[in-house]
DNA sequence: TTGAAAGCGCTAACAT
DNA sequence: ATGTTAGCGCTTTCAA
């Protein structure tokens, strides 16, 4: 049987009353499989349902129902960029739990810039959403206001040093600096050297940095050079660094990269000049990037638990729960390099 | 000054209104810069909306305004993965085109699963998208039928090879794989083999793969080889394939692998190895990441443009043009391992 | 169990 | 130039 609409026009749960025979209110409960109906109204409404091709509208109904509580099924989510999977790996782990329980998930990229994330967080509070996932801990001030005011959950992830907003769910950036640190000194290694990129944008290496240094500290060592390379990370901006580095100060044993990206192009470095590793330079990363583990030699690096991260950071949205940090740890991932 | 507001309950449009002394209707002009209003009052009205922390619910505003017309300011995104870098890169280009004209994304993640993408159309649907953008153009039935009866403008990423439902945007992977072969048999190579993930999910690699066997037939050549690995691509998986096939073909002289992850993960088995490449053996991968420019011998690849893909998906959309396919080609890059 | 009716916050005629 | 009014499609009292 073919129903005839006017074109454009979408089916509304009106359409499907109607052509069930009851009234707007039953379709409502009857798809919502809210209030009672009888069995009869609800394979009628069904029916009508199917065969109209009827799609709900959650604009219209997150507005009628609880538009004051704030609560639509959409969860925003800022990341600071696409380029490096260490963010789209959050996303993974956020998208896959939100999915399950019914929430979509709106996202928006800052590149590293706290006015851009502001200008999202307005953006996506026009949404309504249920809760915002942001990344990192530190905002504008206006973004904070923006944030308080909306009175939805708020979850900051990734980094767990200092405190947040509402929910944190992380590890302590500056820990995986210090032990990071901790297991070069154990390895003998003396004149450490750190391999990084933009700092100023990237706060979360530039925390591992600083703990990466007071470990140094504690054991009398200092950097004995830094080579860092302007805009985002890569393997070839590694690789460059590490060749500029060593040009520079060749006495240097270790280098701590700001990431696995770039301690993948410190090694191909290494590779084009024939030097051993860990003999002439040791090289060890962070994030242990799926890619890492396949190398002739294993990078030396930490494992970062970010697909875990995701998932609880929707589980704890999702949960009603208190505000608190979640700290998920991290874990030495033994290579070959250092 | 401070304001108090029933807690809980977000300022509105009528708030601004009684705080400026104006009728809502003009709160809304001044807002969205539409239709004409006094200087006195536009001034009125910002600096009451900024005194309030007023934020704009386009739930509302979408639903009032064009909500039979079907077009909120959301763009829904479906794409097979994000463990692949690929993706991210379509969805940066995406988002930081559709970002500047004020469309939101809404994003899926359908795990290369058709029956998931046909539960993530009916889900995007629901929120009442300006347009829906998928990959790939291969669908279920109901997928379809969902997307024709939502009357919106639908693109289709990546691949080229096949007719569309309304927009497509991307290159042919059938002649990217062709153009490998003729790139490898113009080299001298003859023992040819494939390197691959699971096929039947990842039907763009399947394309490839066609059109590769399809450049050696008009060669009088054939696959002398292949090694398929469960799952999807990832070095490891490269690695450990071809350790399996050169074990068990070792006249093979050169590899087409599905991707550039799969590349890398061959180029460290042949590192491990200490196979020279190319003369022991020649590989040859897809889409040409960034990782692989920084190798110590830069992989033999072809790039293809999906930044480009991304952004051209996000204009075509907002322009509002005829339906249509845009082929963005794709480009040789030589290495030096094929 | 069910329908009628009143909004949710906003936009778009339509008056004035 | 600006206020009033009628919805957008849905959920939710409130009666019946």
């Amino acid at each position: 049987m073919t129903i005839h609409l006017t074109p454009g026009r979408l089916v509304t749960i009106a359409d499907v009353a109607r052509a069930a025979g009851v009234g707007e209110s039953t379709v409502s409960r009857v798809l919502r499989g809210h209030g009672s109906f009888s069995k009869k109204a609800g394979e009628r409404v069904l029916e009508a349902a199917a065969r109209l091709g009827y799609v709900p509208n959650r604009l219209a109904g997150s507005l009628a129902g609880n538009a004051a509580s704030g609560g639509s099924g959409l969860v925003g989510i800022i990341i600071p960029s696409l380029a490096n999977i260490v963010f789209p790996d959050l996303l993974r782990g956020l998208t896959g739990a939100l999915d399950v329980t019914g929430f979509q998930s709106v996202i928006g990229v800052n590149d590293y810039d706290p006015e851009r994330e502001e200008a999202l967080v307005a953006g996506l509070l026009s949404w309504r959403p249920a809760a915002l996932v942001l990344t990192g801990l530190e905002h504008t001030a206006a973004t904070v206001t923006l944030l308080r005011a909306a009175g939805i959950r708020i979850v900051e992830m990734i980094d767990t040093d200092g405190p947040g907003l509402d929910i944190v769910v992380g590890f302590s950036n500056r820990a995986v600096g210090h032990a990071s640190a901790r297991h070069l000194i154990g390895r003998g290694y003396r004149r450490l050297a750190y391999v990084g990129h933009d700092l100023g944008r990237d706060l979360r290496a530039a925390k591992r940095l600083a703990g990466f240094e007071a470990a140094l500290a504690e054991s009398g060592l200092s950097l004995h050079a830094r080579e860092l390379v302007e805009g985002p990370s890569s393997a070839a901006a590694g690789r460059a660094a590490l060749d500029a580095l060593m040009a520079r100060v060749p006495e240097v044993d270790a280098v701590y990269f700001s990431n696995d990206d770039m301690a993948l192009g410190g090694y191909f470095c290494c590779l084009g000049h024939g030097w051993t590793v860990p003999d002439r330079v040791a090289l060890f990363g962070c994030h242990a990037l799926d890619i890492t583990a396949s190398m002739p030699q294993p990078l030396s690096t930490m494992r970062t638990p970010r697909l875990e991260i995701g998932r609880t950071c929707a589980e704890r949205l999702t949960a009603g729960g208190p505000p608190g940090t979640v700290d998920l740890g991290f874990e030495l991932s033994e290579g070959a390099t250092a």
